[in-house]
RNA sequence: GCCCCCAUCGUCUAGUGGCCCAGGACGCCGGGUUCUCAACCCGGCAACAGGGGUUCGACUCCCCUUGGGGGUACCA
């Protein structure tokens, strides 16, 4: 069977890049009718935020991921956090002490950061000196007595280590250059590569899908899995990373350093202002825009939208709040790095399982591209079914605090409709939110006044129009429609000469939906009385 | 510095020695349709990083160069 796993470590919200290596290992374990496990490696107590574990999970719902074995849903092999199997590691830990394939170390980090600096300055590897006898019982407690740091490496046989990868091939390392890593920390919680070594032999991973970020890691990993007598290796997969379009691996700093690109850029900031939009000081602040330091991302969010600036989605919530579809984000995901090798590129889950194939993963690096996401969006806003399309919409707008989520679901169905096309629920959301605020809080944009409501004879053909609508029977899309055609063959002008100019008056700006059907959602008397308003702000 | 990985249109990719003077998709450009935006329809531009081999024949195999990415932690 087929056993696959995601283990994130709990640092934030989840993001794409994590997001990519969590989808290819579902697909495959349900290709292959196996199962996929949820693993929290959370041995970095210092790294760790409480509420991380929670986005984590709820993304990948979000998703339409879903897993066999995991912290909130259990499982034979758990627990599930790395923070809850310490005494797990110890047995194992002890085994190969005994075994004297690992050994204590008692070096300080500022003793092992000196070795390093002296190794860069002299421009040689630096590999940890192996002692010639290893320190037995009676000096580990000596030494912790003495309050010293003890720490355990494992004893990395000096050949050549071949990790066979299913993407790869047979890749080659020195395990001589490799050196002795430390397996157990001073602070008694297992290191990385030991804890995933431990873990997957115990859950039954055969298949360790993850970014090749890992390769260099995997040499060790094989080592350790041997040396603790875990039989068969299970199949390594190094995928592909995704790197960004400003270049380097996709990652959170991407979003501050946009931030602060745009800050940079703009004049007449308020400085002060722009700090305690973010919750942070000016010393904070500066320190940000030095590139010393990075707010968390809560700070980050509030300053752009202070400034009133989008910055580059990284996280999948970011996606979510753009108003994109988690069919969209699997789909285009899965393409990255695969495809299934027939032309096809838009496809559903069940589409994406059924075709799913490890052997089609290519080595190359990807970038991720957003107007390729767009296009994709806008296909699957079409695809999905209306009655789900409604509760993504609804979910949007309530992430958004929009003024539309007052409307009932045929109301948004019915936006939907009338939105066919559109390429994302933050278009839809623009183009209709007009109708739910009050007609004092419009907002007049002032190209549109300029060159629609100000230009020729518009505001009298308005006059018209509201002498129109006033009387038109019945109020419905139809009747406003022709009632409104007329009046453009009366003046032999096109509808646009009516439209727009109506348009503008009654949402502010040159875009919305049908401005027959806004008319009739309005209703006649809060229509008239918006076009009154305008008439009356914008006539001489 | 050292180690590892990678290299087809701007981007995502198809391509496993002849089917390829390289196919699809997004984007872009031109045109059409339209009450706006989007969508839609028609057309167009656009790539095998460079240099050596191997071979009757290389996008496909090998080597070098260049470029990109990753790693080099008591982070994961």
């Amino acid at each position: 069977m087929v056993v696959t796993r995601f283990a994130p470590s709990p640092t934030g919200y989840l993001h794409i890049g994590g997001a990519r290596t969590a989808l290819f290992n579902w697909l495959w374990s349900r290709k292959k009718k196996g199962k996929f496990i949820l693993r929290i490696e959370d041995t970095d107590l210092k790294r760790n935020t409480p509420t991380a574990m929670q986005q984590v999970i709820s993304d990948l719902r979000w998703l339409g991921i879903d897993w066999d074995e995991g912290p909130d849903v259990g499982g034979p092999n758990g627990p599930y956090l790395q923070s809850q199997r310490k005494d797990i590691y110890e047995k194992y830990v002890r085994k190969l002490i005994d075994e004297k394939k690992a050994y204590y170390c008692f070096d300080t980090p500022e003793e092992l950061d000196a070795m390093r600096q002296k190794a860069t300055a002299e421009k040689s590897n630096i590999v940890y000196q192996r002692p010639e006898k290893f320190p037995d019982e009676s000096e580990v407690a000596k030494a912790k007595a003495e309050g010293k740091s003890v720490t355990v490496r494992f004893v990395m046989p000096a050949e050549e280590i071949v990790v066979k990868d299913v993407i790869r091939g047979e890749v080659r390392f020195n395990g001589a250059e490799l050196g002795d890593l430390i397996i157990l920390k001073s602070d008694g919680f297992p290191t990385y590569n030991f804890a995933v070594v431990v873990d997957d032999a115990l859950m039954g991973v055969t298949c360790i899908m993850r970014g090749q970020e890992h390769l260099m890691n995997t040499p060790a990993q094989q080592e350790l899995w041997k040396a603790l007598g875990f039989g068969d290796l299970p199949q390594y997969v190094h995928m592909s990373v995704t790197i960004s379009q400003t270049g380097g691996k996709l990652s959170k700093r991407e979003r501050p350093a946009a931030l602060r690109n745009v800050i940079k850029k703009m004049q007449d900031i308020d400085f002060n202002k722009l700090a305690e939009a973010g919750s942070i000081t000016i010393e904070q602040l500066n320190s940000f825009l030095d590139g010393k330091t990075t707010p968390d991302m809560p700070n980050i969010d509030a300053m752009a939208k202070y400034l009133g600036v989008a910055l580059p989605e990284i996280n999948v919530v970011d996606f979510f709040r753009s108003g994109y579809l988690p069919e969209t984000m699997m789909n285009f995901l899965a393409l990255l790095g695969w495809s299934p090798g027939d032309g096809r590129e838009i496809m559903t889950a069940g589409q994406l399982i059924e075709s799913f194939d490890i052997s089609r993963l290519i080595k190359a690096n990807s970038l991720f591209d957003r107007s390729k996401l767009l296009a994709f969006n806008t296909e699957h806003m079409r695809m999905v079914p209306k009655d789900k399309l409604i509760v993504y919409f609804r979910e949007y707008l309530k992430a958004a605090e929009s003024p539309v989520i007052k409307a009932d679901d045929k109301t948004l169905g019915r936006l939907l409709e009338l939105c066919a096309g559109a390429r994302t629920l933050a278009d839809v959301e623009k183009k209709s939110r007009f109708i739910f605020i009050d007609s004092e809080k419009i907002e007049f944009d002032e190209k549109a006044v300029k060159k629609v409501l100000l230009d020729g004879d518009s505001l009298l053909i308005l006059k018209g129009v509201r002498d129109g609508l006033a009387c038109v029977e019945p109020f419905d899309e139809k009747s406003v429609e022709q009632m409104l055609m007329t009046l453009a063959q009366k003046r032999n002008v096109g509808l646009g000469k009516i439209a727009q100019p109506l348009r503008v008056a009654l949402c502010g700006s040159t875009i919305s939906i049908s401005i027959f059907e806004a008319v009739c959602m309005l209703g006649r008397e809060n229509a008239l009385a918006r076009l009154d308003n305008t008439l009356k702000k914008f006539s001489r």
